[in-house]
DNA sequence: GCCCAGGGCTATC
DNA sequence: GATAGCCATGGG
C-alpha cells in the first residue's frame, strides 16, 4: 500500500512523495471524465495535475507507475485526506481481477480488453455537494464545456484560496453561496436550462432538506439514489454519477449515451452490471475510457 | 445549416 | 412504461 518516502518544503510549498502507489495513472484518473476540477501543469515530472480539493490547491505529479508527489500537502493532509481522495487505501489488483472474471464468455474478453486500456485509473473519492452539483451541469454536455462552467461557477461564487503571490484559485461555492447567487446569478454562468436544477439542489441543501452526510453512510443504495433523486434536475444518470464519485458508492453503474453505445455494440444489447457487485462502478468507467479511447484512435 | 455532448422534465398515449 | 419534444450552449 502507498505510503510516504519523503516529505518537506519547497520554497513555501509543502510536499508528501509518495511510494507503493502500485499501477496508479495520474493522467487516466484525472482525463477520465470523473473529476472537471484538474487540469494539467507544466512541471519537472512526466506529468502533473493541479486543481482544488477539500478547499486546497494541490498538484499532483507522477514520475513512474508507483510514485506520485503531491504538492501543497503535509503528512497530516495526507493521511486525512488525499489517501481516501486519491482510492489510496483500495486494492486495485484484486479488483480488476474479478472484474475481469465477472462475465461469461465472450464477453469477458471484453472487459479484460477494457481493464487492460483503463490500467491505472482510480475511481476518486470527490467532495459530495461539488460532484453532484458538478454532474447537474453536465446533463446533455460534453466534457470540456463542464469543466469551464465548473471553473466560472468557482471563480465567481467560491472563496479564494492563495497559492502564491501571483496566482489565486478558488474553492467550489457552498450550497449558501449558490442560494444567493440565484437563478439568474448561476444562468450567467452558461448553465442554460440546467441553472433552476442547480438552484433547487442548492435550496435543499442549505435548508436541510437534503442531508448529503446521511446519504454518505446510507447503507440503502436504492434509498440513497431515491434521496438525492429528489432534486430537480436529478435522474437516474446524475445520481448514479454523484454516488459513484462523491458518496463512495462502488456499486453505483451510471448509463450515458457512451455506455449504451458500448453494450450496444460489444455486449449484444444488454447487460446485467450486478454480476460486477461492487465493483459495478469501476467496471462501468473502465468500459467509459475504454470506449471512448476507441473512438479517439480510430 | 446540421449533429452531438457523462439527461431529465413534461405531455400524451 | 414507453416515446416525442423540449430545453441552452458551443464545438465539429
Amino acid at each position: 500500500m502507498a505510503d510516504i518516502k519523503e516529505s518537506g518544503i519547497v520554497g513555501t510549498v509543502p510536499f508528501v512523495k509518495l511510494g507503493g502507489c502500485g499501477n496508479y495513472s495520474v493522467q487516466k484518473t484525472f482525463d477520465c471524465g470523473q473529476c472537471f476540477r484538474f487540469s494539467e501543469v507544466r512541471s519537472k515530472h512526466n506529468y502533473a495535475v493541479g486543481g482544488v480539493a477539500y478547499g486546497k490547491y494541490v498538484i499532483f505529479a507522477q514520475d513512474t507507475p508507483d510514485d506520485i508527489t503531491i504538492y501543497g500537502a503535509t503528512d497530516k493532509d495526507f493521511e486525512s485526506i488525499w489517501k481516501n481522495y486519491l482510492a489510496l487505501n483500495v486494492d486495485y489488483d484484486d479488483i480488476d481481477r474479478a472484474i475481469e472474471n465477472a462475465l461469461a464468455p465472450p464477453y469477458d474478453c471484453v472487459m479484460r480488453a477494457a481493464v487492460e486500456a483503463s490500467r491505472g485509473i482510480r475511481i476518486l473519492r470527490q467532495e459530495p455537494f461539488e460532484t453532484l452539483c458538478s454532474f447537474i451541469i453536465s446533463q446533455n454536455n460534453n466534457i470540456p464545456r463542464i469543466k469551464k462552467i465548473v471553473a466560472a461557477m468557482c471563480e465567481k461564487y467560491g472563496s479564494p484560496i492563495s497559492v502564491d503571490s501571483s496566482k489565486i484559485e478558488y474553492a467550489f461555492p457552498t450550497a449558501e453561496a449558490l442560494v444567493n447567487a440565484g437563478e439568474e446569478g448561476i444562468f450567467a454562468l452558461k448553465t442554460g436550462f440546467r441553472a433552476k436544477y442547480i438552484l433547487d439542489c442548492a435550496e435543499k441543501i442549505a435548508s436541510g432538506n437534503l442531508n448529503l452526510n446521511e446519504i454518505s453512510t446510507e447503507s440503502s443504495y436504492e434509498k440513497s439514489k431515491l434521496s438525492l433523486m429528489s432534486v430537480k434536475g436529478v435522474g437516474e444518470k446524475v445520481a448514479s454519477c454523484a454516488l459513484l464519485f462523491g458518496f463512495g458508492k462502488t456499486e453505483a453503474f451510471p448509463i450515458d449515451v457512451w455506455i449504451r453505445r458500448i453494450i450496444d455494440t460489444r455486449f449484444g444489447g444488454s447487460l446485467d452490471h450486478t454480476l460486477f457487485g461492487k465493483n459495478a462502478g469501476i467496471a462501468q468507467q473502465y468500459m467509459f475510457y475504454y470506449e471512448r479511447y476507441i473512438q479517439s484512435h480510430l
